[in-house]
DNA sequence: CGAGCCTTTGAGCTTTATCAATGTCGGTGG
DNA sequence: CCACCGACATTGATAAAGCTCAAAGGCTCG
């Protein structure tokens, strides 16, 4: 598995329709490094690589929830998205981080203007109006399955997500997301440490995490100063103990528990 | 409609199989005022609610998620119920509250002991082991429908709910749970009111809006005061004027767009 | 009728938001 | 290459919102 942020400038990014066979890359990419077990596929169906719409991301870049009146659905191949809510007054609420794997049906959103999905990335997404995707999954045991596992890990992180901002103080809340960005997109580093690069700025994490952004600023200065964490620049997070780290945390533990599909696990948790 | 508040201490509750024909009220019942139109079936189909395990809920029971190890799935045929997390050190937050109509499948909740499911009321629940729901939704299209249609809009609800704990002071996360309630569960009444009976009790509802139980009661008595809301007794509560009422929180109107499946509307609006 | 739990309300304190000033990064154009 | 600009980030002083603790009613159920 390659490494995490991209940094491409190129320029066309939308809607490029990939016919049956014009993008052999596709599946290949997405059956990635899966052990097709036929009760649990932990891969992205093939099928259904070929039948999406490449959309080519860029960090800030909304993806439209409804395409033409339809209802559609985004599969996550390569990019960290963004769902946010945003209230009539203004107020902006970070729902959900999506990653690699991972699958949103546009009525996941309320109605209306209110909802967004934002690549905070430079990747790949592969977009389906509602009611094909829909069929393909009745044709497709597999698509049907991984689209429910995908489903129901999503609504699991979003439910600890919903608790911490809840019940944890500032702090907790921060490592809180520390921890979720090391598990999902943290690669290790020397010395047992483990890096990501922050897809989010520093508002951006404030407004996910129901916090002040100047509150914000001055908790994570206080980790840097504790030591928890090192930042070579912006975003570029070094955590030195992700132990230690997690341990701040009442959440952390179910957090780290939720491991993207494609992790190379040895034994495949099932729930 | 008894009672509210927990204090059961009653004996057997748990499990009655229903064989095919031996409830047929659970069918009639579920089918309810259901118009059906195949291509958006808004009633729990029938063949579905004759396959389940009939539970008798009473307000405070506990509605296990795992059974002999399996994932379940619990179709909520008429009660209100409470999704919460529990973090390690004791922490609560209710994640989301499920009205007549939802489906709640257990791999929605992180794996472990920190999720629970409470039936906040006496009602009927159906519950079916996953792998056997599964089945009968790929063998029936508008079960299928059924299931996907609920998980979205439930969704929804929760993204709402969230953004309304991060985002909105205690007073505006208040009337949004209000709101929600009288949208859901409230019925009118007298002179172009509202009423429910509240199914949480001051704890549970500061432990569902994030906030302390002592803030929550102070505020509100202060709703009392400002004569926006009734209360005969603890549990029963009118609403003067929802309109008014939903005027003072940013996430009222969302909340309201949200209608429970069965609800009888001249236009289905789909999503 | 009493025990226990839930609710209400007050006083004081902690945490976090707000406001404002200053600093840093990255890009642009002279 | 440097000066400038705008967006973002940091940090301090202050204010307010909400939490904690504690005492005093109410309800409910044996």
């Amino acid at each position: 598995m390659s490494g995490t942020t991209v940094g491409s400038d190129c320029s066309a990014m939308q809607g490029i329709h990939l016919t049956t066979d014009s993008l052999k890359t596709a599946a290949t990419l997405s059956s990635g490094d899966g052990r097709h077990n036929a009760d649990w596929p932990t891969a992205f169906p093939p099928e259904l690589a070929e039948r999406g719409t490449l959309v080519q991301t860029r960090p800030g870049q909304p993806l439209p929830l409804s395409l033409a009146g339809q209802e559609t659905v985004f599969f996550v191949r390569m990019a960290t998205l963004l769902f946010r809510l945003t209230f009539a007054d203004g107020l902006r609420q970070g729902v959900t981080l999506l990653y690699p794997g991972d699958v949103f049906r546009s009525a996941f959103a309320p109605a209306g203007s209110a909802s967004s999905l934002v690549s905070l990335s430079s990747g790949e997404v592969l977009r389906y109006r509602y009611d094909a995707f829909s069929e393909l999954l009745e044709a497709n045991r597999d698509a049907r399955r991984y689209f429910d596992r995908a489903v129901a890990r999503q609504s699991a992180r979003q439910a600890i997500h919903l608790a911490a901002v809840g019940q944890l103080d500032s702090t907790q809340r921060l490592i809180s997301f520390l921890v979720e960005l090391a598990t999902q997109i943290g690669v290790p580093a020397s010395e047992g440490r483990i890096v990501f690069e922050m897809p989010l700025s520093r508002s951006e994490v404030a407004e996910y995490l129901g916090l002040n952004a100047d509150t914000l600023s001055r908790i994570m200065s206080r980790l840097r100063a504790e030591g928890l964490l090192t930042q070579p620049d912006r975003h570029t997070v070094f955590v030195g103990d992700l132990n230690a780290l997690s341990a701040l945390s009442p959440a952390s533990a179910l957090l780290m528990s939720l491991r993207r599909p494609n992790e190379a696990t040895p034994d495949a948790a099932r729930a």
